[in-house]
DNA sequence: TCGATATATCGACATATTTCGATAGATAAT
DNA sequence: ATTATCTATCGAAATATGTCGATATATCGA
């Protein structure tokens, strides 16, 4: 278990995943090409730039995604690694 | 993967496990003596015995938990198959 | 340079969540 | 029976989160 990997960390992850539009968020990116502008994830919802640049700022902020900023646009990609910590965390409680 | 695991299922577990407490009493349950009553785990926090039965609900409402009801005391104990599956939804994000 | 495009940030408002105290319901002990 | 214990529920208050429109910032193209 990586070390840095706590249970503010987890807090912080599984609230990142709490969200309908957010699952949504990290779906599309994963399932159809891996990575995503902003704008292109707005006109997959009824919301504002605003909002979604709200979500995408907290599945940043916990590390579920990677931003890259490429001229004036941005490209998030999934983090694996933490992913997995995630997971890995998680499976704790299933053993035993 | 489980047909009835879906997104709503994703949304709700994560919520239950984005709260400090929430996260302590799973911690609690698993590590301490595998189930646990309320009470006690009220005892564990400066939180109002209603607050903690409020978080027990909605651990149990996300199917983390699952509670049998012995005499006036409650036994919850953790759901390690939807642990499982939750845990196998989220590993589609690592894959590929 | 100027206008268009992409993203981030700000302030405001609506909704949701957390928390408490009070109390109800159910069971156990005396 | 009466009292004590354990859990659940209710209503209210405080805090947090989601959402928007407006606007700022930064980059690209003509």
């Amino acid at each position: 278990m990586d070390a840095n990997f706590d249970d503010k960390k987890l807090e912080k992850i599984s609230k990142a995943l709490s969200d309908p539009y957010r699952i949504k968020i990290m779906q599309a990116i994963k399932e159809e090409k891996d990575w995503l502008q902003c704008q292109a994830i707005t006109q997959m919802f009824t919301l504002a730039q605003s909002t979604v640049s709200h979500h995408i700022n907290q599945l940043v902020d916990a590390e579920l995604l990677h931003a890259e900023k490429d001229g004036r646009h941005a490209r998030y990609k999934i983090n694996k690694r933490v992913f997995s910590d995630y997971v890995s965390y998680l499976k704790e409680f299933t053993s035993k």
